[in-house]
DNA sequence: TATGAATGAGTGTTCATTCAT
DNA sequence: CATGAATGAACACTCATTCAT
């Protein structure tokens, strides 16, 4: 690949990013084209069709976030510090784009999904190994919040407001994930509850 | 206005209210005629533009959740346990809508506006007088992790697991909210609520 | 017919010549019906579809200019004077709703085009022995002018406005009807002109 | 701009005059695009809303219309003849689309309304100058006389009898328009009746 | 009989995609 | 390869007409 066309290409991507994390997940192509400030006709040159650019998002942002969860492994101070380094660094990579364009994308990549799947797992077992995670905490708890708090309000809020909220719900989220407190503090535990009620519940 | 009027307001509301939540905060107008059963020029007679429309959407999805927190106050056991129907009862009564078609929609009514606040305050000052909930507790951890809570993941997920997920993830939330003596403060823990909460819940 | 029926057929057909002469030839329906202050429904029942409308429309301005051309032979000092008088009455009582609309109408009533053509023809006539019109005056030249004349030019200009211009144009194309002056001042005719023009102006 | 899309906007003008002559002032989209032979997009890319399309459109007629004045002051053997050949042009050109779109319309174009002003006003002062036309010509009597010639009478005329018709009604109002023979003919002249008239005729 | 709500075909406009330059 | 003009299907909206109240 010539050097300007990858030069495009990671112009469109990024721009694509932007506008997704603005404009909600159905991007409008031209918007995409003008802020990476190339011509439609280049956009379909590297994307022929919907799917394709909304997986190279899709993996863009995973590899970050991936990355961001390795480093956080190898360097927290705690297995509670590492996870609340990734999900941190996961907002500040965009995760949220993985929510809203998800229904269009297919990321099959084996390789991709094994090391994202390794990553959470590894989190979270080494939390519950260490008692600072609650003992029935699972992977959706981690992965589908990851992606709930990376998701826009859109209720007219800034960039930064939005960001300071997100990060603030996850630390609070984080505090309710923590095993030793609820442990101690239901003895007579309330664990059983929530399972039993959503089965009730769901219709 | 006419009984057979009325009826048809009624049915695009519900109708509206359905499909923002399955496919997003900008519905297709045939999509709401459709599922409300009525032709697209009667949507359009009672709706003549997209702000009404999401006016009267948000402005009834607003009133039902104000009614459950007032409800919550008034049944519940403890603070805490008010606290949880009222965010519990804000999902299920769609309060995803609010946050997904904000930016369109301008709910001016000082008196909703009014009753809205007074609700959430009341709840959270009534949990940090008791203790139950962490000292900086503010209106926006609730308000705005409600509506977070109440918008779809969108992943594919059916609706029912959605709503799995999100009273889920909503009880790891508060579980994050409670104050540090929460954890003195509850030794009896709220056993019955759940299933009682459950159980009102359904409609 | 009821007497209120018939006080609500008047007031349509007042309304429906008020709003073609304002609006164009295409009145909309509920703006006939609201001007007129009643349902659109009664306006279906008066007129079932919009050919009986116009008919109507048309009709009831073709009497009053007939009775108009009528009330000018018998009232006027001169033949040329009746015939001003008829164009600027014909003007006054709105003959330019004809024009506008007569794509799709069909005033067949044969004693109506007979009085209608005998005011006119006796108006030419008239004038042609007495001298005061030219030679070649035709019933084109008053009937289709007159009708010209009554349309609105729709340029922004105020109700008083588009009368006085046209009432004004009226008065000069009636000086250019006049025959003596013609058949004296232009010796030199410039009955060439107009050929020799026609060959340069045709495509 | 490329040579196919200039030729495309030329095309499309010309289609939205001749539509607009035919079909009156409020010309459908898909009917000016069809004339044209290009796609409805094509349409919207030129000209991206109503009042662009009607202002091109006016303003080419405008441009032709003005040089053909232009042209009459230049060749024309007699003040009264220049007249002639402009107005007989103008309504060659299209000036009647002036009239029927010109609600929508806005040509601020200072140079252009200068030049039209100025070719206007020559040609009555010319004529005024030379005694033959009357000395209380305005240019209301020419620009909206002409405009309104220029207007199909639409009563199911062919083109060429519309033309025909027009440029007949024109003669005869030009006749109206002379200054010498006028004051010469009507000695006597009518002068009471218009008042007279007037106050009858106003509502 | 009058009313105005409901209907849906028709028209206006946008935008994803193709293709000539 | 890059560009942006052209295309037309899809969606938004209006309004003539019908019909329940």
């Amino acid at each position: 690949m010539r050097a300007d066309a990858r030069r495009n290409r990671d112009k469109l991507l990024d721009a694509a990013i932007e506008v997704i994390l603005e404009a909600g997940g159905d991007p409008a192509r031209d918007a995409i084209a003008a802020r990476a400030g190339v011509g439609i006709g280049t956009l379909y040159r590297h994307f022929p069709d919907q799917p394709s650019l909304l997986n190279a998002v899709v993996r863009r942002t995973l590899e970050r976030t991936i990355e961001a969860g390795e480093a956080a492994l190898a360097e927290a101070t705690d297995s509670f510090d590492a996870l609340r380094r990734y999900m941190h660094s996961a907002l500040d990579h965009g995760i949220g784009v993985v929510n809203l364009i998800h229904p269009l994308v297919d990321v099959r990549d084996p390789e991709l999904r094994g090391r994202a799947g390794s990553v959470i797992e590894t989190l979270i077992s080494n939390g519950r190994r260490d008692g600072v995670l609650r003992e029935d905490t699972t992977a959706a708890d981690v992965v589908f919040a990851t992606i709930r708090f990376g998701r826009p309000l859109a209720v007219g809020l800034s960039g930064a407001e939005e960001r300071a909220i997100a990060h603030r719900h996850i630390d609070i989220y984080l505090d309710g994930l923590r095993g030793s407190r609820a442990a101690e503090a239901s003895p007579s535990s309330p664990e059983g509850a929530p399972s039993a009620r959503g089965k009730r519940r769901r219709k």
